[in-house]
DNA sequence: TAAAGATCTT
DNA sequence: AAGATCTTTA
């Protein structure tokens, strides 16, 4: 028996328009600790790495391991028929083919229940090892969806380029070149206004700018987002979600190629 | 002669808003009494009512009973071109076969005048009559679009079931199964936020949301929406136009289908 | 602010 | 394929 009640709704609502557009089908692991889902993108480049704990929720039951495959775009539909101030419980019998998902309105006058049906998915859980970074650069989220943004309107590709007085993001295309430095800035009002860099050694990588505009898609989730970077390793693009956990993209970088080679 | 003088002219921007996406061509029909409208929906499924009493408007001049056959997507057309605040006047001669629509602006700098070509549409004009309902439900007219709306995106038609406490909201489709249920509730802080169930007799019946979705165009013209259900008898989604009348909609129910019979 | 384009939906 | 809505641009 599983059954997870969640009064700030609209964060199941954020998290599934989130992870949507990257990932069709996915399996929602349940277990003592919390909620979970580790997924591939269609095309096998990206990976989504969501975690809520237990203590997040208002209630919490999972008497045992449970792995629900679910389409996504499905879930996102029933989803949206919550009201943001809704309260959502999500709940599944052992052994049962169907999850159901609650929707209670702030004053109870309404409530909904959505039953779906759970699908077959095989996926291989790979173990993601904790990583030194090079560099780690922590900004407000919606700076970095802004940026991501811009740059795509020029390029495919941008190169960020950490130092230890900002980071650089710099594409090229047909219409011509940009670059957006963002300096390291501790001293702001508000802590989330924040760019901090926790910087080892330099690091240049280049990345699909496709792949972090939909990333982006999680920046209502969190105020800031944290980018980390080594050389060779996927870059991590975390939005922690507060009191609960995180959403955690990895995107592997592109090799550098000589134009000159190309056909 | 026909001169009617609408202060709020936004009121008639809205009321063929409403009816635009269900019905193309329709006659209005001018008296002494009052500016109304009744018409089919082009697959003839569904009826529209409209009611405008003479009394509404600031003047409302009609010598003759006079038939005028528009195609309300053209009305639509000039219409829009009416700004929000503007005062809107219809005007037709006795024996032409034209129609005006006048704008003044608020501050009466601006004055327009819109002139179309009238139709002949041959309709008949259904006496509908007045019945007993086993059900009356009233509620905010924005939750029930809502309502349509969300269990549209699942299921195609919609079973609608009153009891004393509550009126329940039901769908099904491929990717699984909905119920919302709104619970009378008359200790509101406003009247136009309750829900009140008026019931003679417990009734359950179902309905195309295709065509309760079209009805909903009209919800930016009242704040609550009356629902009138008795077993085969058409539903009546009733809207009513502040100081002037209604808009109802009429739809059958679907008779119940056994499933085991279809191909 | 309004019109056009693009994207998503039925 | 058409319509509706959202976003973008002038």
């Amino acid at each position: 028996m599983l059954e997870l009640r969640l009064v700030q709704g609209s964060l199941l609502k954020k998290v599934l328009e989130s992870i949507r557009e990257l990932v069709t089908d996915a399996n929602f692991d349940c277990s003592a600790t919390g909620f979970s889902l580790q997924a591939m993108d269609s095309s096998h480049v990206a990976l989504v790495a969501l975690l809520l704990r237990s203590e997040g929720f208002e209630h919490y039951r999972c008497d045992r391991n449970l792995s629900m495959g679910m389409n996504l775009n499905n879930v996102s539909k029933m989803l949206r028929c919550a009201g943001n101030d809704d309260i959502i419980t999500v709940k599944a019998d052992d052994g049962s083919d169907t999850v159901t998902f609650m929707f209670e309105s702030p004053n109870q006058d309404k409530i909904a229940d959505f039953e779906m049906k759970l699908m077959d998915i095989d996926s291989e859980h790979l173990g993601i090892p904790d990583a030194e970074y090079q560099a780690i650069v922590r900004m407000p989220s919606s700076e970095f969806a802004r940026i991501c943004k811009d740059l795509s309107s020029i390029g495919d590709t941008v190169i960020i380029s950490v130092t230890k007085e900002g980071v650089k993001f710099s594409t090229a295309g047909d219409i011509g070149t940009a670059n957006i430095v963002c300096r390291q800035n501790k001293t702001v009002d508000k802590p989330e206004e924040a760019t901090i860099i926790e910087m080892q050694e330099p690091v240049s990588l280049t990345f699909a700018l496709r792949y972090l505009n939909s990333f982006t898609k999680a920046t209502p989730l969190s105020e800031t987002v944290a980018i980390s970077l080594s050389s060779d390793l996927p870059v991590v693009v975390e939005y922690k979600i507060a009191e609960m956990g995180y959403i955690r993209f990895y995107l592997a970088p592109k090799i550098e190629e000589d134009d000159d080679m190309k056909p």
